[in-house]
DNA sequence: GTGGTCTAGACCACC
DNA sequence: GTGGTCTAGACCACG
């Protein structure tokens, strides 16, 4: 499955979820039609309370990226890819803007912060040239 | 001064405190020896509860940053400026790789996030040529 | 409950109760995976304000001891027994070293302190033959 | 000089002056009829604030162990020396008690804290064969 | 004047 | 229900 929390990180798990559907549709990884994962499917894979699971979805149905199918389940939205890409890139970037204001409030010049960034990405990206791949 | 806090963000204010005192330190515009700004001094210039300019300054304590002088008041400890690189570089690292695999995650590859990095950079680094300075 | 406090003493309340929490973990009576008693609960039980016992767990958060699981409550961490037992020899390490010094900068030779030790610690070993049963 | 205060550790220094003082006595390195050193040099000496040498002077008095000689200064009284004996006696055993009681409260048995106790005294006893020798 | 501790009570997010 | 943060204000010890 695409989807694995971290209960630790400070981060909420529905929101760690409802993120990475997001992302799944803006790969392409889920497709307008597809189903998503059940409520209660996904939470027992997930270790996780079923309430939490909803919450992502209700997060989603807001932003119009799933709907329901009334006996069937959710169901991934026609728009859907546009709209998470979209998603993803607006929150990709606020997130990229706040940790580079971090760096420049913290003392560092332009230049340092080119060499932090390229130092942490070389290291990075290697394990990531096929996501999921080991996984 | 050199601290000024954002109450929306999410970012605790205890802890914005503490990080903008340690990066002070670490610029050298806080000196081994010198006295931190008292408790109710920066509690008043901030607008924010003494208890709270307390919690960040506990901080700083444990960290060995600061020692308490009983009656003076809170001094720079003779280590704290290599501890607060330390922490600062620390610190830095640890949310640029959050960043980092996060954009990965959402599945852009290293050139992209490259081009993203280096979009937002040259935008921000402008207003940070002197800190302050137009603030 | 194994935890009580004596507002007399000097020592703070907060310090008070994560001690004694340290030592159950060491001890055993709170085992990895259980939950620490809620902030509400031992705050009632032990008539402290509420913010006194979150200042106890939070520092046992720090070294290690707990952790927070979002809306359930706070856990002891799987390695937290070894680093309990650490920190109890430490703590106890320290605090032996400290009364010794005291006693030999007093001017006593290490027979005399011998002597005193053995004084108290028979009059006080009787009633920890079963700690808690006269309680 | 027979004292020498440390800021850090939490222990007032005011106290930790009257305590060397009464040890001295104590100990006969002050004897009755001495002067104790005037307020203005020991203050010097330690590079302290003159108020606080003054309180621990306070305390002295109180505890009848020295008295003014107005126009000559502070002298140690003639009763002096038992009372500084008894006053040492009670704090030590305050303070062995004390941390007696935590070792028996952390779990460990009677034999176990004899073996720390021993383990400690042997290691500190050492140093203090001639105390002060070579500081 | 300084910091440290504690109480009381509010609000938030999460489950 | 849970913990986390913050405010408001009191009291203490120290210098």
């Amino acid at each position: 499955m695409f989807v694995q929390v971290n209960a630790a990180g400070g981060v909420p798990v529905y929101d760690q979820i409802a993120r990475q559907v997001t992302f799944a549709v803006a790969n392409g990884a889920l497709a307008p039609g597809d189903l998503a994962p059940s409520v209660r499917e996904l939470a027992k894979e997930l270790a996780v309370n079923p309430n939490t699971v909803a919450r992502a979805y209700r997060e989603l149905q807001r932003q119009e990226v799933v709907e329901t199918a009334p006996g069937i389940g959710l169901v991934i939205r026609s728009g859907a890819r546009r709209v998470c890409q979209t998603l993803r890139r607006n929150l990709l970037r606020e997130r990229v803007q706040t940790v580079l204001r971090e760096t420049l409030d913290a003392g560092l010049d332009a230049d340092e912060v080119r060499s932090l960034l390229e130092t942490e990405l070389s290291k990075l990206s290697q394990s990531y040239r096929r996501p999921g791949e080991s996984a």
